[in-house]
DNA sequence: AATAAATGTCAACAAGGCTGACATAAATTT
DNA sequence: AAATTTATGTCAGCCTTGTTGACATTTATT
């Protein structure tokens, strides 16, 4: 039983989501937050419907973290133009910033983390993750763009 | 910004954990507990305070937690031999047989995604995980014996 | 004998999951 | 044109698992 991966996974997973709370807490916001921002700003423009997928979560408990991104300038949905029932996501300025702060310290940790692999290194870890993720839920990271390393 | 690294772990670690959780919720019990039962099963005699470092979680909070579990008859405490104000946690019969059902789905999981690999990929995938980790908790690592392969 | 450490416990609170029910606007089907 | 389905939002209430603060007990250490 590959006991060390799963220990691992666990430490290395609590570390990684760890680095960005002190500055959530400032905000008012925490790790839902924060997964919201990442996907808006990997993907502008993403419908309500798609975040759900990805989250796997209820609309109910999306809609509470979104209602407070959007009321404090941080997200903005607009109208979709070829389907006008879609609320697409968007980061704002002030979104993006933040965003981008968060993320300094998970860079530097990830940065660090592959600088000690070997060459092939980030591309093996990448095809790790990929190979964790549901089999049917492999074409969403091609869709998302999370597969073009490898 | 590695992007294409903080989503696809996201995504692992999402899957990763959703395995156990439909068999956790016929039992009653949720993540929490499975965290526990892992560590009590890798390191039987563990007492509550290495716990508590390494959830990182309160006191309070593991208490409810290890109650139930010991409640239900799948962890035992016993009065430490050196240090009598210890309580080490050991898993029952009951307890390993659990915590086996739980990691069968997250062992295949895991295997199958090694599998995918190059020769040295498992230890890459390894060495990326002690690398995210605090550098002040990777003694802790050693001293769980997660570390043995690298 | 005094203090410190390891653990437990009570109470109250918050974040962020969940379910169920219902509402609205826009698209699609009949 | 009417009926249905889809995308989204909202209200209300519940659960798990985190939090803080205060205090108790037993055992070690000073």
């Amino acid at each position: 039983m590959p006991l060390d991966v799963m220990g691992l996974f666990f430490f290395a997973y609590r570390d990684f989501v760890g680095d960005a709370d002190a500055l959530l807490e400032r905000q008012g916001f925490g790790r839902a937050h924060h997964r919201v921002l990442y996907f808006v700003n990997l993907r502008p423009g993403m419908p309500v419907a798609d975040l759900l997928d990805i989250l796997k979560i209820t609309k109910q408990s999306l809609a509470r973290v979104l209602r407070q991104l959007v009321d404090n300038g941080y997200v903005e949905q607009k109208t979709g133009e070829t389907d006008r029932r879609q609320r697409l996501l968007f980061a704002t300025e002030k979104g993006r910033a933040l965003f981008e702060t968060l993320s300094a310290t998970q860079t530097s940790r990830i940065e660090a983390a592959i600088a000690t692999l070997p060459p092939e290194g980030k591309r093996t870890v990448l095809r790790f993750f990929v190979g964790m993720v549901e089999p049917e839920d492999r074409g969403l990271l091609d869709r998302l763009k999370l597969t073009e390393e490898l």
